[in-house]
RNA sequence: GGCGGGAUUCCCGAGCGGUCAAAGGGGACGGACUGUAAAUCCGUUGGCUCAGCCUUCGAAGGUUCGAAUCCUUCUCCCGCCA
């Protein structure tokens, strides 16, 4: 890691998308005490999936450089709920809900971050002000000022509503950045305007303004949308090990090289085509956060469940009473096995999705004598497999 | 406060009083294909004791042989005006 101001911060704002105002990031390195580095979490959602591990990574960066990282759960802005990006109002969590997210999310956060240098902070414990002083704080910004952001400007223009509620919530955000005395504050590309904000507010209250820097945001796993838990399209890092593979295996090409830059921070081996790049990406993943027995493993149950269609080894059990009739009723017998409805499970039968130890079952057999499927192992699609004890 | 508009199956969104379990799209699931859980193509997508039956179209009543479609009240939402 390079040692002078210059070239420090221009090695930590080097993959980002922004880093502002211009030579800030060196000023503040100058001072030569460790910053108090910012990241605000919604705990919202309690999976942190790759996307955020973007900005954890560099977040343990400056750790790294001897400086220290503020981790706020939002609890308090959690009851308003962010509305970056968002085209509808959020509901209301409820405090045993926004606790136990705030828990999780420290846990999977420490996957990265560097407990040494780290200091967890609830904003609820700020953020429960007099009105007096919260009047001074919404004093600080005009409406115009809130209202020009993308988000809010295209909801109120489509006649969609946006709470007041919503409407604070970057001044909230913000001032999280006065009572910690936030140096520099990180956060998604999307976040931008509320870092910025956080700066104009510090500033209001006669502190010096933090050093934003924003990171990219990871495409999710259908190569359209950013990664995000409401899209669907996320990996977590608490997933387990073949879902993650898996997940990564199947992000479209055109995604494998952002994925590279921004989750192992290098190119992919040129000498790789796509398949095998992907299936490095894949394994490197497992690895950072299982293991590297893990990644082989799940590599290797990968390639048995989808390249050879094998069946896996450990699969669970499930006992079937016939309750005095003579077969098995296949539907009911789907049904219990995987959670289907019984109208689902005979929708697959009609459509040859299912089978017995990998034989396909013929079309339309709804009934089958019991000992055709003792034992066996009963496969719905290409994913869940069950064996079946007849009792 | 006044006026107008809306609430539909997982989501978005169509829906002449009968032929509506409800168009279309998305998503999801199944099949084919494939290096892949990608792409593409095909199919399915309320539930059940499944060639039939039952429950759905914000809630509750009502009109009708028959209502998602008409009427009444209620709840929630949106816009405009003040």
């Amino acid at each position: 890691m390079p040692d002078s101001p210059k070239e420090a911060a221009a090695w930590l704002a080097r993959n980002a998308v922004d880093c502002l105002p211009e030579g800030a990031l060196e000023a503040k390195l100058k001072l030569g005490r460790p910053l108090r580095v910012k990241l605000g979490i919604d705990p919202t959602a309690p999976d942190i999936h790759l996307g955020f591990t973007v900005v954890l990574q560099k977040l343990r960066e400056f750790q790294d450089a001897g400086h220290t990282v503020v981790l706020i759960i939002g609890n308090g802005t959690a009851r308003v709920g962010d509305p970056s990006g968002r085209s509808a109002t959020r509901p209301m969590l409820s405090d045993e809900e926004i606790q136990s997210n705030a828990t999780s999310f420290e846990q999977q956060a420490l996957k990265i971050l560097d407990p040494e240098r780290l200091e967890v902070r609830f904003n609820g414990d700020w953020l429960e002000m007099p009105m007096g002083d919260l009047f001074r704080l919404l004093s600080t910004t005009t409406v115009a000022n809130v209202i020009e952001r993308d988000d809010f400007a295209k909801r109120l223009a489509a006649g969609t509503p946006v709470s007041m509620l919503e409407l604070l919530y970057p001044l909230l955000q913000g001032y999280d950045s006065v009572a910690i005395k936030a140096d520099v504050e990180l956060g998604g590309a999307d976040q931008k305007f509320n870092l910025l904000l956080g700066r104009d507010i510090q500033r209001a209250y006669g502190l010096e303004g933090q050093v934003i820097l924003t990171m990219p945001l990871l495409t999710g796993t259908d190569g359209e949308r950013k990664m995000s838990k409401s899209f669907g399209n996320y990996v977590g890092v608490s997933e387990p090990p073949e879902e993650m593979y898996g997940k990564t295996l199947s992000i479209p090409d055109s995604s494998l090289e952002a994925w590279y830059s921004l989750l192992i921070g290098a190119g992919a081996d040129p000498e790789l085509g796509p398949r095998d790049s992907k299936r490095a990406l894949a394994r490197a993943l497992v690895e950072r956060f299982h293991s590297a027995e893990a990644a082989v493993a799940a590599e290797a149950a990968f390639d048995s469940l989808h390249v050879r269609r094998e069946i896996p080894d450990d699969i669970p059990d499930v006992s079937f009473s016939l309750n005095g009739s003579e077969n098995v009723h296949l539907p009911a017998l789907l049904a219990q096995a995987f959670g289907v409805s019984t109208s689902e499970a005979r929708r697959s039968l009609g459509q040859g999705g299912v089978k017995i130890d990998g034989e396909p079952l013929e079309e339309g057999v709804l009934d089958v004598a019991p000992d055709v499927i003792d034992g066996r192992v009963l496969q719905l699609g290409k994913r869940r497999f069950a064996r079946i004890r007849i009792v």
